[in-house]
DNA sequence: CACCAGGCAAGTA
DNA sequence: TACTTGCATGGT
């Protein structure tokens, strides 16, 4: 046809954080476990510092649902406090691991292995375990296609005008996989770019975006 | 020194 | 329902 249509915003925004960034491969861990406990780590704090937490346990041998499932909460907070808020922190994984016990006898894959609404209602399910640590759970521990919204998305979609300011997870993460192919790898990608693109270049008080791969997308 | 990081839940009104 | 606060360390 004729007519120039403007490229999909959503998509815009993806084929320019891959061009600019390389594709990110996330989640880094040795297993689906460390995911899950990354996951909970990992929430309002930075990743350098979850890390440190989860080397712990792995120099300990401890990273794995067995010795967790075992430990004392106390002790565990121990072990993660450099990911700080690790009071809190031990008790949400201990949440995880009871749920686990409780609803699928343990067995990690049969959690896994369900489909994705009851799994995801199970981890939501869980006092620690919001929409976006669900989600990040689904999609880069047991592979789903889970769309995972963050911060860094609402304020860079609200930025660039594509939603509001009191936009929910539910409404933004509709928008995004309404714009999409259903496509986990893709999800996978998108939400690794978002963060990568966050901190370089859409902290809080960095309005100008300087050399951002989004910054004429108007 | 202040501010923020790959959130969530509980309390308040 | 819609704010506000607690949780807490470590990097910049």
């Amino acid at each position: 046809m004729a007519v120039s249509r403007k490229k999909n915003p959503v998509v815009d925004i993806y084929e320019r954080m891959l061009l600019h960034f390389g594709a990110q491969h996330w989640w880094p861990a040795d297993s689906t476990f460390e995911i899950l406990v990354g996951a909970v780590l990992t929430q309002n704090t930075n990743w350098k510092n979850v890390e440190k937490a989860l080397d712990n346990l792995k120099q300990h041998g401890l990273l794995s649902y067995e010795a967790l499932l075992a430990m004392d909460t106390g002790i565990l907070a121990e072990f993660i406090r450099p990911a700080g808020f690790f009071k809190v922190k031990a008790k949400r994984l201990k949440n995880l691991l009871t749920m686990i016990e409780a609803e699928y006898g343990g067995d990690l894959v049969l959690l896994q292995e369900d489909d994705l609404c009851s799994s995801r209602e199970k981890l939501l399910g869980v006092n620690g375990i919001g929409q976006e640590t669900a989600d990040s759970i689904l999609l880069y521990g047991f592979n789903k296609p889970a769309f995972v919204v963050d911060a860094y998305t609402h304020r860079i979609f609200h930025r660039h005008g594509l939603i509001g300011e009191e936009c929910s997870y539910n409404e933004l993460q509709d928008e995004c996989t309404a714009n999409l192919p259903k496509d986990e790898q893709l999800y996978n990608e998108y939400h690794a770019l978002i963060v990568q693109t966050g901190k370089e270049f859409c902290k809080k008080k960095t309005p100008l975006c300087a050399g951002c791969p989004l910054k004429d997308l108007l």
